[in-house]
DNA sequence: AGCAAGATCGGT
DNA sequence: CCGATCTTGCTG
C-alpha cells in the first residue's frame, strides 16, 4: 500500500452522493494515509453527517464563512478544522458544488475519536482542501460493499437545538 | 480589538 | 466533572 492502486480510487460520483447516503456508505471502506510517517490503511467505522446551511449544527449553518469555504466545493475535498484549541477534525466534503456537506470521521477499526484519529495519522491544517480523488498522501479504497451498521445521535452538539440534534446521523459499523 | 465558544480528550 | 488550549467568527 505505498501508492495510490487504480483499481480502488472513488470516482467523483461517489462523493457527490447526499451526504446522508455517503456517510453510512464509507463504513467498512478504508482509509489509506502515505506520508513519510506513516504509512497505512485503517477501516472506517464510525462517521457523521452534517447536512447543509439548515442544519444547525453543520459549520455550514451561518452560512460561508473562511473556516467552512471548503463544504461548498464539490465531494470528494477534505475538510479539517481544530476545536478546542487542540484537536483537528478530519472530514469529507460530499454533495455538489455550492451545497455544503461533510462527514465527520469519528473512528477507524483500533482507533476511535476524531481527535485521536488525527494526532496518530498525523493529520493537520495542511489537508485543509486536499481531493481524495487525486491525492497521493490521502484517499479512500473499497472493501465492503454493503456494510451492517446501526444509528445514533450525533456527539457535542447539545447546542444545535433539540430538533437538529435528536436526528440519528451518526453511523456506527456492525461488529459480528 | 476584544471576547466567547467550541463536531474533544484525559485525568480527578 | 473539569481544565487544557487557541482559532474562528461575531460584536462594537
Amino acid at each position: 500500500m505505498k501508492n495510490r492502486n487504480n483499481n480502488i480510487i472513488y470516482n467523483k460520483t461517489f462523493f457527490e452522493n447526499d451526504v446522508l447516503k455517503v456517510a453510512p456508505n464509507l463504513l467498512g471502506k478504508y482509509l489509506a494515509i502515505n506520508t513519510d510517517k506513516i504509512q497505512n490503511k485503517y477501516k472506517i467505522t464510525e462517521v457523521e453527517a452534517y447536512r447543509g446551511e439548515e442544519d444547525s449544527a453543520c459549520h455550514a449553518s451561518k452560512g460561508r464563512t473562511e473556516r467552512c469555504e471548503i463544504m461548498y466545493s464539490s465531494g470528494g475535498h477534505i475538510y479539517v478544522y481544530l476545536i478546542y484549541g487542540m484537536y483537528w477534525m478530519l472530514n469529507i466534503v460530499t454533495g455538489r458544488t455550492g451545497n455544503p456537506q461533510a462527514v465527520l470521521i469519528r473512528g477507524l477499526e483500533g482507533l476511535d475519536g476524531p481527535g485521536k484519529i488525527t494526532r496518530k495519522l498525523g493529520i493537520d491544517k495542511s489537508y485543509y482542501g486536499e481531493n481524495l480523488l487525486v491525492s497521493n498522501r490521502i484517499w479512500l479504497e473499497n472493501q465492503n460493499e454493503n456494510a451492517e451498521y446501526i444509528t445514533g445521535k450525533r456527539i457535542g452538539i447539545d447546542y444545535a437545538g433539540e430538533y437538529w440534534k435528536n436526528k440519528h446521523w451518526r453511523f456506527i459499523l456492525n461488529v459480528k
